[in-house]
RNA sequence: CGGGAAGUGGCGCAGGCCGGUAGCGCACCUGGUUUGGGACCAGGGGGUCGCAGGUUCGAAUCCUGUCUUCCCGACCA
C-alpha cells in the first residue's frame, strides 16, 4: 500500500533510501548533501554511542571537545594531510551579514572578511595536535587518551544518506604515546574494539586488515580498517585505526622528555567510526518489508500490541501487559505498548517490522483465556504462540538468540561472498557476476593498483591482518607476489 | 563538474505532445460500523502547478533563463 519498499534486487541504492526514510531513521535536508537524522534513527546512533563510549572507557581514555572551526594554516603544517583534505574544505571567510542596500535580502557583509579564514574540521588531528604540544612535557604526560564526539564536514561530490553526507557525526579518538610500541598496539587495540563492537552489537561480520599506500589516511604510517560486505556484494569501510608514526608531532612541534631527560617527538594515533554504522547495518540485515535491527542496538527490543474489540477487553489487556513490561523491565528489555487508538493492528504489524523490532508481542481476549500470547521473531518471521508463564526468560533468551542468528546469517554470506581468483579473467567475471570480496596476487606496486581500479573499479580493501603467505603470481602483472589480498567495489 | 530523470495540496503521482474552471490515491477532519496482517461507508477541508521572464485574449501545458533534488560517473569515512 502507502510503504511498498522498492526491491533489493531491482534497485539496490532505491531500496536502500526506501528503508531509510521509510523506517524514519533519516531524511533528505535543504542543505545540499547533507541529511537530517529523525528520532529513531539518532535512537539507534545512541545506542551505538553508549555502546562504543564504555568500550572506550574500559581502554583507558576519556572524551574532551575540541572547537569545530580550525584556522587555515593549522591544516598546512602536514603536507600529506593538507593533500588529503584541502578539495574536500569548506572555508568560512566572513563573520558578518547585512542587509542589502538596494533592498534585495540578506548579504554577506565585505568588510566582514576574515583576517585569516577558519576551515571547518574534516577532521581533527590539527587542531588536536596543535593543543597536545602545550599539553604534553614530559613521559609523565603520556600516555594521552583523549576521545571526541563529534561532528565533521567534508565537501564531497557525491554524497548518499548515512554512508556518505557533507556533515556526518562521529568519534574520533587522538592518542599520543612515549613509544613507537605503545602507540601500534593501541592502534591495534582500538581496531580490535571496532571489530568487536561491529560483529557483537551490530552482528555483522568484518574482516580486519591493512590498508596499501593507496587507501591510507592522508598523514597516516599505516592505516588499520574493518571491512564489511553489503548485500548487493560491495564493500564497506566501516572503522578505520591509524598509526600515525612522529607524522603530527613533528608537524606541531610536540616533543617530551624521557626518563632520561632526553627529547624525543611523541608517537601518534587516531581512530574513528562514524553514523556511516547506521548505514552499514541497514545494508548489512534489511529484507524487503524494512530494517532488521540486531536486538543489542534496538531502540524498541520488543513491541507489543493488543487486539480487542471494546474498551472492557482493552482494559484486561492492558493489565495483562502491565504484568509483562514490569517482568521484561527488570531484565533491562526496552519495550513499547503501543495501544494508539487511531491505529489497528495490521498496520502497527507492518509498521514495527519496517522499524526492525526484533521481537514482537500480540495479544488478545483468545490469548487472556489459553493465558498465552502470539510472538513474532522479526528476522526469521516465525510466529509462535507461548504461555506468558516464564514469558520473561522466554524473550530474553529469544533476543539472544535473534543477535546470534543475524550475525550467523551475515557471517554465511560473506563466507559465501569471499573467493579466490588467480587470473584476471576470473577476478572480472567475479566482480561482474557475483560481486563479493575477490582475494587474489598482486605484485604490491601502486601502480597495479591503480590500474586493476580503473580496469575494474575494483579496489584493494585491505590486506587480512591474518593473511596466510602463500607464492602466487599478480593477477595483472604477472609478476611474483607473497600473499593475497582482498578486492571489492565499494561505497 | 559530465550524463540521465524529476520538481503539481502533508506524501506518492496523473494532466503537458494538441493552451480554455487543477485531478487521482494515500494521509487529514466529522459521524457511524469495525479491530488476530496495512478496515469500510458517508460527508468535508486543503494547491498562486520550483522560481523569474517571454509568447498569447487566456499558460501547469509553448519558449528562454534559473534554482533545487534524486540516480549514474570522477572524489571519499
Amino acid at each position: 500500500m502507502a510503504k511498498e519498499i522498492t526491491s533489493r534486487k531491482d534497485d539496490y541504492s532505491q531500496w536502500y533510501n526506501d528503508i531509510v526514510l521509510k523506517a524514519g531513521l533519516a531524511d533528505y535536508s535543504a542543505v545540499r548533501g547533507c541529511m537530517i537524522i529523525k528520532p529513531y534513527g539518532y535512537a539507534i546512533w545512541e545506542k551505538m554511542q553508549q555502546q562504543l563510549d564504555k568500550m572506550f572507557k574500559d581502554t583507558g581514555h576519556v572524551n574532551a571537545y575540541f572547537p569545530l572551526f580550525i584556522p587555515k594554516s593549522f591544516l598546512s603544517r602536514e603536507a600529506a594531510h593538507v593533500e588529503g583534505f584541502a578539495k574536500e574544505c569548506a572555508v568560512v571567510t566572513h563573520y558578518r551579514l547585512k542587509n542589502d542596500e538596494s533592498g534585495k535580502g540578506i548579504i554577506v557583509d565585505p568588510d566582514a572578511k576574515l583576517e585569516e579564514e577558519l576551515i571547518i574540521r574534516p577532521t581533527s588531528e590539527t587542531i588536536i595536535w596543535s593543543t597536545y604540544k602545550t599539553w604534553i612535557q614530559s613521559y609523565r604526560d603520556l600516555p594521552l587518551l583523549i576521545n571526541q564526539w563529534a561532528n565533521v564536514v567534508r565537501w564531497e561530490m557525491r554524497t548518499r544518506l548515512f554512508l556518505r553526507t557533507t556533515e556526518f557525526l562521529w568519534q574520533e579518538g587522538h592518542t599520543a604515546h612515549a613509544t613507537q610500541q605503545e602507540a601500534e598496539n593501541e592502534t591495534i587495540q582500538m581496531l580490535n574494539v571496532y571489530a568487536d563492537f561491529a560483529e557483537n552489537f551490530m552482528a555483522m561480520p568484518v574482516i580486519k586488515g591493512v590498508k596499501t599506500a593507496n587507501e591510507r589516511f592522508a598523514g597516516a604510517v599505516e592505516t588499520y580498517c574493518i571491512e564489511a560486505l553489503m548485500q548487493d556484494g560491495k564493500a564497506l569501510q566501516a572503522g578505520t585505526s591509524h598509526f600515525l608514526g612522529q607524522n603530527f608531532a613533528k608537524a606541531f612541534d610536540v616533543k617530551f622528555s624521557d626518563k632520561e631527560n632526553k627529547l624525543d617527538y611523541v608517537w601518534a594515533t587516531s581512530w574513528g567510526v562514524s553514523t556511516r554504522l547506521i548505514g552499514a547495518l541497514v545494508m548489512a540485515h534489511s529484507d524487503d518489508d524494512g530494517l532488521i535491527l540486531p536486538p543489542s542496538l534496538a531502540p524498541i527490543q520488543v513491541v507489543i500490541i493488543p487486539i480487542y474489540k471494546n474498551e472492557e477487553q482493552k482494559k484486561l489487556i492492558s493489565d495483562k501487559v502491565a504484568t509483562i513490561i514490569s517482568a521484561l523491565k527488570a531484565l533491562n528489555i526496552s519495550i513499547k505498548y503501543d495501544d494508539a487508538e487511531h491505529t489497528r493492528p495490521g498496520w502497527k504489524f507492518a509498521e514495527y517490522e519496517m522499524k526492525g523490532v526484533p521481537v514482537r508481542i500480540a495479544i488478545g481476549a483468545r490469548d487472556i483465556e489459553n493465558n498465552t500470547v502470539e510472538l513474532v521473531r522479526r528476522d526469521t518471521r516465525e510466529k509462535t504462540n507461548v504461555s506468558l508463564e516464564g514469558i520473561d526468560q522466554y524473550i530474553n533468551n529469544l533476543l539472544e538468540e535473534i543477535q546470534q542468528s543475524i550475525f550467523n546469517k551475515a557471517k554465511k554470506f560473506q563466507n559465501e561472498n569471499i573467493i579466490a581468483v588467480n587470473t584476471f579473467e576470473e577476478f572480472t567475471e567475479a566482480l561482474d557476476n557475483r560481486g563479493g570480496f575477490i582475494s587474489a596476487h598482486w605484485d604490491g606496486s601502486s601502480e597495479t593498483e591503480e590500474k586493476i581500479k580503473e580496469l575494474t573499479k575494483a579496489t584493494i580493501r585491505c590486506i587480512p591482518l591474518d593473511n596466510k603467505q602463500e607464492a602466487g603470481k599478480c593477477i595483472l602483472t604477472g609478476n611474483p607476489s607473497s600473499q593475497r589480498v582482498l578486492f571489492a567495489r565499494a561505497y
